[in-house]
DNA sequence: TCCGATTTTGTAGTCGACTGTCAAAGAAGA
DNA sequence: TCTTCTTTGACAGTCGACTACAAAATCGGA
């Protein structure tokens, strides 16, 4: 996607800053996010206060997870593979389950981690809400290519109801398999529909 | 509901409260919450800023919508109320109807003003992120009545899904009416299935 | 190996949320 | 009215997020 990281000086601040971002999600889910000072982030990261605020403007920003929408781009392009006369919802079904296993074993993990901190810290979702609502919306423009307007929209919102209450439920059991779990629950929606 | 509010002390001490938390909420839309000051949410209500916290122990109790449960419960009731045969989105959907058009005009219209505050301000809804997961969840018990387990979960979900979909996009257009926009969502819902 | 550009860091300071304490003002009851 | 209890307000202070800035370390290229 972007170019092939060229200088040491670039990788090293890449670098810099996932360390920084993971240590700031580890202390929110050990300890709060209000209970976490950013002074210990830096310490965590072994960094500068002020080199954190350099990276992330506000404390709040450490809790957004920025790679959403290389994720909603996948499962638009995604959704575009899918065979022409597939019912909605195993189109959108499909499309996910075909993302998550494209994954390799080290992205999958490092996103279950992320997403496990999202639906676990109240301020981490409240900091994502703006990007969960633009998902909504490319998901409901990948299906109108296949369904009239308002039903492409109402589908959506509703596949990412069942989906969010589906990875709700994961994290009381966070050793099993959340894209198994968001498949079945697609399953079961298809069934009703 | 409660007792009925006996002495001159008590009855002072809610109109303090409920003035101090108007006065949050208004100041919160019109300059955003992070740009209001708990001092000048004190100067607005006429009371000394360690007032305010002695109602509110954090800035953020200050748009916390303590009576969802109430509206949780009204739900239920009415899901139980339903007609025997009606199919399980309508169920929901003529539930929802009839509290809305049960509220008086008075309450309705506080009632949007939160829900347009909690949609709208990311810290309040961190703050409230707990009573719409357990909404959800005495939603799916209200419907597990007409139909097997597994279905009445995802269903709820479904249907929590297109309603804040209904309602982000309500956000967007304030003046209209929200319960409105959520009966014709959740109608088109009823169409797909 | 040296130079210029960039990144990192320390420092000093502002601002607002929040706490604790104590004295003043008001209400309830005798 | 006098006493007692509660609410309120003023004040002083802590703590952490965040800013501005200049010095120091680091890197890339010549």
């Amino acid at each position: 996607m972007d170019q092939p990281a060229t200088g040491l000086r670039e990788r090293k601040k890449a670098r810099t800053r996932t360390a920084i971002q993971q240590h700031a999600l580890r202390l929110f889910k050990e300890r709060g996010y209000q209970a976490t000072t950013v002074e210990q982030i830096a310490e965590a990261a072994e960094v500068a206060p002020s080199t954190v605020f350099r990276y992330f403007p506000t404390k709040e920003d450490l809790a957004v997870l920025d790679d959403y929408y290389s994720l909603a781009d996948a499962v638009s392009a995604a959704v575009a593979a899918q065979p022409p006369d597939t019912p909605p919802v195993d189109v959108l079904r499909g499309a996910l389950r075909a993302v998550f296993t494209g994954l390799s074993p080290d992205d999958r993990a490092a996103r279950y981690e992320r997403d496990l901190a999202m639906l676990t810290i109240p301020e981490v979702w409240a900091a994502n809400l703006g990007m969960v609502a633009r998902s909504r919306g490319l998901l409901a423009d990948a299906m109108r290519a296949r369904m009239p307007g308002p039903a492409a929209r109402i589908l959506a919102d509703a596949v990412v109801g069942v989906g969010l209450g589906a990875l709700l439920d994961w994290t009381r059991d966070p050793h099993s398999d959340p894209a198994e779990a968001l498949d079945q629950a697609l399953g079961r929606l298809s069934d009703l529909l």
